[in-house]
DNA sequence: GGTAGACCTGGACGC
DNA sequence: GCGTCCAGGTCTACC
């Protein structure tokens, strides 16, 4: 018993390289197989829990996205799985030409598209457990909430239920326990919409301003959450930032004189500004370490980020 | 408005 | 093997 879905993603769109974009392809669910060029992972559907292997198998820029699910899909669940696919991948994102217009030195390379999750509050907890907190930690703890609440990573109202000290003692979040259950709750209780924040209707500012006031949120989350919402006009900047600007961009003086230059120097690039900073920072990385559809989720994956990376 | 310190975990380091 | 130190972003109390 199986399915198989195909979507038809944007001419431009390569897999290996669009899906391997940010760090999150490397977290639990998704395994990223490097061998098969692969992503596999369980996914929430209408009709319970089904494991899709999404793919390439043209291996070429427009080719079509496949997906090899474990089970048999009914109506609903082939259109669930194919919205969750389409978020995770950003395939709908029409700001790609925009962006190679206000930067060009991604448009040979065709870089635009960022990966992400397939629900918003999966990147809303993966970025709460990726703040104060070196990369390994992060690992551990969505590894652990998958395989302690749900494996097809936790769904609002699997968390709101749950006492902050489970989430503590058995997934390793630490003090983050009680800011996860409590986004959980805002969002099962309504008062937190996630439909109004990915909504293009929703004017940025709006979005910004109630990002800040989460939980567990404050101005690099906010600004985190911002581009997973396909909102790239902020940065999140964070001490990796602030490396960049010494190391790359050849800014000195104190961390808060670096990152006052840094926003200067990114402003340039207005509603993209993220994406031309991210870019350059995951170039940086692939300078040093290959294409990030190579690395190995245990080896380099585990390290892909700030001081480890940078001092090989 | 700016700043200091607490929060929690895991890795690095010294013994 | 054990203890100590440090990195990491947010929050609160305080000035």
């Amino acid at each position: 018993m199986s399915a198989r879905l195909r979507i038809t993603p944007p001419a431009d769109y390569l897999f290996r390289r669009d899906c391997c974009s940010y760090g999150y392809f490397l977290l639990a669910p998704n395994v990223w197989d490097p061998a098969t060029r692969t992503l596999t992972r369980p996914f929430l559907l209408p009709g319970g829990r089904a494991h899709a292997q999404i793919a390439q198998p043209s291996d070429a820029p427009g080719g079509a996205v496949t997906a090899r699910v474990d089970r048999d899909l009914d109506v609903a669940d082939r259109a669930a799985l194919r919205r969750q696919i389409r978020r995770m991948l950003n395939l709908d994102d029409a700001g790609v030409a925009g962006f190679h217009r206000a930067d060009r030195r991604w448009r040979r390379a065709g870089r635009g598209r960022l990966f992400r999750s397939p629900t918003v509050f999966e990147d809303l907890i993966k970025t709460v457990t990726s703040c104060n907190v070196a990369w390994p930690s992060t690992i551990t703890m969505n590894r652990r909430l998958c395989e302690v609440i749900e494996p097809a990573f936790p769904a609002p109202g699997q968390l709101a239920r749950r006492r902050p000290q489970t989430l503590r003692s058995r997934c390793g979040v630490g003090y983050r326990d009680r800011r996860i259950v409590d986004l959980a709750r805002l969002i099962t209780s309504g008062r937190l919409d996630m439909q109004w924040l990915e909504d293009p209707a929703t004017p940025d500012e709006d979005a910004h301003r109630a990002l800040l006031d989460l939980p567990g949120i404050g101005p690099y989350a906010a600004g985190n959450m911002m581009q997973l919402l396909g909102r790239y006009g902020y940065l999140a900047v964070d001490t990796e930032t602030i490396r960049h600007g010494r190391a790359v961009l050849g800014f000195a003086g104190s961390d808060r004189a670096v990152e006052k230059r840094v926003r200067a120097h990114y402003d340039r690039f207005g509603a993209h500004r993220f994406r031309s900073y991210w870019f350059e920072l995951w170039a940086h990385y692939e300078a040093k370490h290959g294409p990030a559809w190579t690395w190995e989720p245990r080896t380099t994956g585990t390290q892909f980020t700030a001081a480890k990376l940078n001092s090989d």
